[in-house]
DNA sequence: TGCTATTCTGACGTTTACGTAAGAATCAGC
DNA sequence: GCTGATTCTTACGTAAACGTCAGAATAGCA
């Protein structure tokens, strides 16, 4: 496999490539958003994985898309958190019905978010028209102002 | 003609329609995002229109589904004093090369607030996107599992 | 091993968008 | 004209989401 620079990130550049800053990413660290990376001295550099980018950029979209608070961000990525949890579980279990049940549960959260994007989008479709409308409303004076 | 009371209403009353509160209507008007009632004696109580309840609308949904922050949604609207010297000059004037150039100036500022939601709208039918091809992948693996 | 850039940990500062409280004034109804 | 509800102005308070600064420590490199 060519390998995708597995090279461990630090602070800095995570946060450039997320379009955060470092003080951001220690924030959400600090209000629970994002993993404490557990296994860390005091004083030692903080070190990241493209993963944890994904995530970051995740947190920032629901963020800025639905301009949730962080709160709420931290809310929504609870059940990913637990999607984690389930998936660990997922894989020690051998009871068919039990990986039934998880793999439906992670299908409800999804729904979830899912639910929130629509409803936002459909907000933003009704605006739209609105807008359109007025759009016309000036058009057809300019139309009849000077044919 | 039935009049659809046009007794004018006081600043608690727009509050509710509005979904806002007395002092976020007030702080509105300070930061010149709604028009200092212009013609009112110090002490005297604010009133308003239909009209700036429709304003006030437009202004919160601006704010919440677009996440602008306020001063963004003040030049997105054009300082509502700028609006109001615009509408001046636009029934003072009889010029139609005048009152043309006005009214494609209105049409410039919804074509800017469209490009604004509709850009919106592409981010969001983007992430709706990605959410559905989890949940697909889900949903497939669920069938695999139990036929 | 030494140097420089980056990061670390507090801790206080800042901005936005209001909330809240106080005391006086206004307004609608009786 | 009185009264109770609402509003007025002024001013300080607040929560969220970081920014910024200081002084020490670390990491990568020559």
């Amino acid at each position: 496999m060519s390998a995708t620079a597995q090279r461990p990130l630090r602070i800095g550049e995570v946060a450039d490539l997320t379009g955060t800053t470092p003080r951001t990413i220690r924030y959400y660290e600090e209000i629970g958003l994002l993993p404490g990376t557990t296994d860390r001295a005091q004083g030692k550099h903080r070190c990241y994985t493209p993963a944890d980018v994904d995530r970051i950029n995740e947190i920032v979209r629901l963020r800025d898309l639905l301009g949730l608070s962080l709160d709420q961000v931290s809310k929504l990525l609870e059940a990913e958190v637990a999607r984690a949890e389930l998936r660990r579980e997922y894989a020690q279990t051998e009871d068919p019905v039990a990986r039934r049940g998880i793999l439906e549960q992670a299908l409800g959260h999804i729904g979830t978010q899912l639910e929130l994007v629509r409803g936002r989008r459909a907000e933003l479709h009704q605006l739209e028209g609105e807008l359109v409308q007025k759009q016309k409303a000036i058009g057809e004076r300019l139309v009849e102002m000077a044919p």
